[in-house]
RNA sequence: GGAGGGGUUCCCGAGUGGUCAAAGGGAACAGAUUGUAAAUCUGUCGGCUCUGCCUUCGAAGGUUCAAAUCCUUCCCCCUCCA
């Protein structure tokens, strides 16, 4: 493969490489570069919005360079502070543990195992005394750091920043020393973090890396980037039918998004799909393609097909689904509280309201009657279009 | 260290003695519509033994028939001056 073939692979998808000629240098060296990409254990699922980035990096280990995969579990401790409006709680070393552990697993559904180097970055921050670190702030100004665009609104707004976060961008671009990295990668968000990573390197006297940034990939709810903590995510341990109708719950612009960032086809496939629904093909059926290509690729293809199968017939065709919750309670007890303790309401109060709103059914016919005390045998009750438990009365 | 401002229900944000479970917006949830899309309309949105009762407005005390609102102490945040 030619240089011009490869800075293409690398370019794919991407927002910025900066600088762009540095990378066709290092590539001209014909050696395989050292890839460096950071993560922060603080999550312990990987969800799709993730996969954007290691989809990158399995295309740069596919092109023979050397993936460094680093948790940052001391970096962890501190909180990243990128695009937060608020201070992160520190997490602890036992959760890091954990976290990190269901992180690797998961990764290698992606990556190859084989040709990845895992590292810790508390593998040499452990190591660093207060002296070190205190050189280490010393490389960075204050002013500097505010021109971080989430630390300059917090502090314009009045928010509280600790001192501590300013370290944060500081300890991720010396890692970039320890590791030499060729390149990084992280999301756009990171860029000033990749940044300080250059910086860093000139002052040691190495040489700089490239930077790769990856778009953000939005949540469900197209607008806020995909976290766990905002619940807006697809998980990629997700059972199938989960990720099926989170898929489905997109928006028809989210979609395309979605195809561009997360699809393997090839652009001109994308346009073409966008071409058929411009021409009245049902947004639906090109959302079960993008569906099939994900869940294939995190389970297989039969579960995909079982997924969509699934799928209409509990949406399409109103039928309830096969497996759900199973409870059993004493006759007498009050359908509020069996609402409540089968899972499908947060609280009785609530249940009273999915009654009084008509949201609550047993065997699909709605619920009237807000005192009901329902009588023995085995039914299945139903809130809202999702919630499903089958509940018996002894 | 000094001066001032502020902490309200998931988030933002009104509320300065009773009419406050607390305006308004956002998010979320339910119903209608539908492609479990968007948009729109309607409703809900602390808890419970649910036409009533209980607990919330940084924390703990106090004043009062009555407090998110007044007083005291404490904790936390912000701004300006050093």
């Amino acid at each position: 493969m030619d240089i011009e073939q490869a800075l293409a692979v690398f370019a794919r998808g991407t927002d910025e490489i900066l600088p762009f000629d540095e990378l066709k240098k290092k590539l001209k060296k014909n050696k395989p570069l050292r890839i460096k990409a950071g993560f922060d254990p603080t999550a312990p699922d990987l969800h799709l919005g993730h996969t954007v980035l290691i989809n990158k990096l399995k295309q740069l280990q596919d092109l023979g360079h050397k993936i460094l995969f680093l948790i940052g579990d001391f970096t962890a401790m501190i909180g990243d502070p990128t695009g937060k409006s608020k201070t992160r709680p520190p997490l602890s070393r036992e959760q890091i543990q954990e976290n990190a552990k269901s992180y690797t697993k998961q990764v290698f559904k992606i990556l190859d195992k084989d040709k990845t180097t895992v590292v810790f970055n508390s593998q040499w921050m452990d190591k660093m005394t207060s002296m070190e670190f205190i050189q280490l702030a010393s490389k960075q100004t204050v002013a500097r750091m505010l021109e971080r665009d989430d630390f300059s609104k917090r502090y314009k707004s009045g928010q509280a920043i600790s001192t501590h976060e300013f370290l944060y961008p500081l300890v991720q671009g010396n890692d970039s020393v320890e590791l030499k990295s060729d390149v990084e990668i992280g999301g756009t968000d990171q860029k000033f973090n990749l940044l300080v990573g250059r910086e860093l390197q000139k002052q040691a006297g190495q040489e700089q890396q490239v930077i790769l940034t990856m778009p953000i990939l939005e949540g469900l709810d197209g607008v806020q980037k995909m976290s766990k903590s905002l619940d807006n995510y697809i998980g990629i341990d997700d059972a199938p039918d989960e990720m099926f109708g989170k898929i489905m719950s997109i928006s028809d612009e989210l979609m395309w998004r979605y195809f561009e960032l997360l699809s393997f086809q090839n652009l001109e496939a994308i346009v073409d799909l966008k071409q058929a629904m411009t021409q009245g093909k049902n947004p639906r059926d090109i959302k079960f393609i993008l569906a099939d290509e994900i869940i294939t690729r995190f389970h297989n293809s039969n579960v995909a097909k079982q997924a969509q199968q699934n799928f209409i017939d509990r949406f399409s065709k109103n039928q309830m689904p096969d497996e759900m919750d199973e409870f059993s309670f004493k006759a007498g007890i009050k359908i509020a509280n069996l609402l409540k303790d089968a899972g499908l309401c947060p609280s009785t109060s609530n249940a009273y309201q999915m009654i009084k709103q008509g949201g609550a059914k047993i065997n699909g016919e709605k619920i009237i009657d807000k005192n009901l005390e329902p009588e023995t045998g085995t039914n299945v009750y139903q809130v809202g279009k999702r919630k499903f438990a089958r509940v018996t009365i002894q």
